[in-house]
DNA sequence: GTCTATAGGACGATAGAC
DNA sequence: GTCTATCGTCCTATAGAC
């Protein structure tokens, strides 16, 4: 009766663990679709040991998104362009690199549509956030179809990832969503 | 022990209310979390009533959809505008009227990302068809624009739709898509 | 920090009666 | 066409030992 061999890890650390496989699952499966046992498992813990760190269910999708956040933030420290072009381009070129957080955010922007979806609260602030912060460097208008072609282009990027190039479709694109301007 | 009162219906008409009922529930919550508890119980069944008549869960979606596609024969049997742009005026003023079905597709169309899905064949081929039909009357990288565009901001006006005009935001976008051309 | 044990349900599906 | 009864599995979460 061969035994998983388990480690005692440092609670830093293991969180670290706990968050990389959660993403994985929650962008294959969403979050109605994830079980804490297959967590567990991707982590040689067993279900209440997992439930010690992160609580409960929701309060692990939640720790999931902060981690993204911080995540981000850190990838953003670089200089953010002032130029709207710019600052798209750099955006499309970091999530070319990573299909699979990518992935995890169209799942969960779709699905957490549902009121009680219990990321329904952050994407509702998270488009607010992000229509703003363009809308600050064009048209309103204008901010609203550069996100929507940036989502639709990952969605139909990610779908048949084989034989598509992201980054050159968003540049494509690009030139016609800023003909009329300067950049 | 009050139980609920069980009408006994025509095998076609049943089925009409099952379809219905599935499709309102799987917007909300996707395949991953839609129950079958919850659709027999919205159509007045038993579980293995509904069972009965779909199969297997995979069956009731799969019977979801192919309903969908049927409908849509059926509304585009109106002569289908050999314009582009009027095309997809057409289909955007269609679907201003109907959001659950909107997002009925958006929650799906995301979920059945993972390969193993049971809708996963069925939206791969459907983006197929659609860039195909799109870029019969336009070049294939503004077909690919074109259809991004309509599912991103379709998630945008399904996320806030107290405030948004879908068609008016189309018609915005569409000036800049259709800039350099005839129509 | 992680475990065992277990509570307490919900799940999809089948068999067989009516 | 619909039911009751039931199977076997999965689920999240808690209590308490180590």
């Amino acid at each position: 009766m061969a035994r998983r061999e388990r480690s005692r890890l440092p609670a830093e650390q293991r969180r670290g663990q706990i968050l990389a496989a959660a993403t994985a699952l929650v962008a294959e499966r969403g979050f109605w679709g994830l079980s804490m046992q297959d967590v567990a498992d991707a982590c040689g813990l067993t279900v209440p040991g997992l439930l010690h760190h992160v609580g409960s269910k929701d309060g692990l999708l939640v720790a999931v998104l902060e981690h993204r956040d911080e995540e981000d933030r850190r990838a953003l420290g670089e200089p953010v362009p002032g130029d709207l072009r710019e600052l798209c381009a750099a955006l499309v070129r970091r999530n070319a690199g990573q299909p699979e957080i990518v992935r995890l955010f169209a799942v969960l922007a779709a699905e957490s549509l549902a009121p009680e979806h219990p990321a329904h609260d952050y994407f509702a602030e998270r488009q607010r956030k992000v229509l703003g912060a363009f809308a600050d460097l064009a048209e309103p208008a204008l901010a609203r179809q550069i996100m929507a072609t940036m989502d639709g282009l990952q969605l139909q990027w990610l779908r048949d990832q084989a034989g598509t190039d992201l980054v050159a479709m968003w540049e494509e694109a690009a030139r016609r969503l800023f003909a009329g301007r300067s950049g």
